[in-house]
DNA sequence: TTTT
DNA sequence: TTTT
């Protein structure tokens, strides 16, 4: 069992590529979570979580969400391992989404960047394709 | 909201250790996380998340866990970062234990590292101290 | 382990009562979640979920929130069961809140019944108190 | 969102029937959920949770669970209404299971109702079907 | 008894 | 109607 939830706020625009192998859509952006308390500096903290979404959900993600908007994810977490520049071994941990809500509405007048036309409150976008059939020509492209 | 729940078994014996300032105690473990599909290489394949608890939770975990052994760990996503030794910024990504629930009781022939004489059905540890009041002398001692 | 994570509407303002014995607050109130599926009468279907919140949160939750509002809730499930009218044992199943997020902000024109001068970005309540200590004259009233 | 996440034991064992409608598989059993705290009578307490999975997931927990078992599921809450003998409108709320994984493993003399040869270590099934698609032939029979 |  |  692995399961996230998480409520926060786009740190950044979704990023849009597609894997070299298959042209798989996967978006990546970055999560801002509030904590519960506030630091040493009398500021409220947060987490950055990385997120990661596949195919459909990677598309609607990437087209419709910008940096600022508010978001529910439910996912679960993953590990990876890479190679630095430098040769040396790295970690990264991932929340791959299975299913995003989007929680708020732009600033009609803002250009916030929303680029669709669906409400707010229809808009429940999961990945129902599980996840990625890792085949040595789908590395993900980060 | 920051939520996670996590089933898996501990990759490495936890580590305890105190922060610097005010001795608050804090154990770190590795749980892998079997994921529901199998790779490539026709293997299972795991997620290996990093863990952290303090205080109470932090020593119980430390006396009575060890590799191997099955836990449920329900906590939330905690991102940080720290200069590398070569000066760069680098990220890191835990989840922080709020509850810990013991899953299953070691050999009773095989030395497997219990150190408890507590019934598994009753380890259900939480730490009810919330998060960790970060205050410049207690830095997180790794 | 017991938890759970809901995003709603009120489907009712709560409603504040105090238990008979000790006077502490309990705020109620039913949340529909969407599901994520259209039923047949090509209508959206919701789930209707009884929450109950203690103490500061039920007074929070009672002062603030109202009919239509969206809100996350975490917490758990319990069950009780109790004497019907006609002599015969009932079940019920509730879910008890410790935390609850604020998700939207009700029109400023439309007298939604917002009485707070609280930004919802910043309304997060919990229940640090934890479980209502059940002792007899405390009986939740409903 | 309408997620849920269990730990516990089943109170009884699961009981399998069929869709009058089209014949899919729908296995119900409780699930016994300990509280953290201890009740008045100095006894551990439990919540009594109603299980319900369909389809491969129904058949493979009817096929391998029993009284006593602990596992762990995921799902979400579901509420529905219907009538009581004596007309009168009832509701009932049960978890819709999406995966279940076995956690113990049956005294192997003990002859607890365990009829896989599968190890528990490898036991996590999940409903990849989504929700059931009501239309009315196919009423939940209980 | 149900929300948008 | 409840589990260890």
């Amino acid at each position: 069992m692995n399961k996230v939830f998480l409520i926060g706020r786009l740190a950044r625009d979704p990023e849009l590529r597609f894997t070299a192998g298959t042209g798989i859509a996967v978006a990546t952006f970055t999560l801002a979570v509030d904590r519960n308390y506030v630091g040493q500096s009398g500021q409220r903290e947060a987490d950055f979580i990385p997120i990661i979404c596949w195919r459909k959900l990677a598309e609607v993600v990437a087209n419709n969400l910008s940096k600022g908007r508010m978001v529910a994810v439910s996912g679960s977490i993953q590990t990876s391992s890479y190679q630095a520049q430098d040769g040396s071994k790295r970690y990264r941990t991932d929340v791959v989404a299975d299913e995003v809500k989007f929680l708020d509405w732009p600033n009609k007048d803002g250009g916030s960047g929303f680029r669709g036309g669906i409400s707010h409150d229809d808009v429940n976008v999961s990945d129902d394709t599980g996840f990625f059939p890792v085949d040595g020509d789908d590395d993900i492209p980060f």
